[in-house]
DNA sequence: ACATTGACCCGTT
DNA sequence: GAACGGGCCAATG
């Protein structure tokens, strides 16, 4: 089927953003080659087990904001925290500098 | 097969 | 940057 090649590709992408990084849904999309549909990248990640050696926590919206989601409310800052150890920097409304942060491939 | 939902993005205002 | 509307596509009921 062709989700699973669009989930592995995402899944694989993801494992390549590098520490210290952060990339956003739309661009793992492009990526992936699927294009704009950047709704599928954070179902895929949603799909992940809690305990997972994919750095997830460095996938966010193009806002450079943290993407929360209602099922994952009891561990919200958990990204935060993830990022903040890997030296990235929030800003004012917990934004993130893409400018500087921002994973070029 | 239809409707709704979602860890989103883009253009316009 | 924020608010709003529309679009995108896979998953779910």
């Amino acid at each position: 089927m062709q989700s699973e090649h669009i989930y592995l590709n995402i899944y694989k992408i993801t494992e390549n953003i590098p520490c210290g990084k952060v990339a956003t849904y739309g661009q793992i999309a492009r990526l992936a080659g699927i294009g704009k549909n950047a709704r599928v990248v954070g179902y895929a990640l949603s799909a992940l087990p809690q305990q997972t050696n994919l750095p997830w926590h460095r996938v966010i919206n193009r806002l450079g904001k943290i993407s929360y989601s209602s099922s994952r409310n009891d561990h919200d800052n958990l990204q935060k925290q993830l990022l903040l150890s890997e030296s990235v920097e929030f800003g004012s409304s917990d934004r993130i500098n893409l400018n500087i942060f921002l994973w070029n491939e």
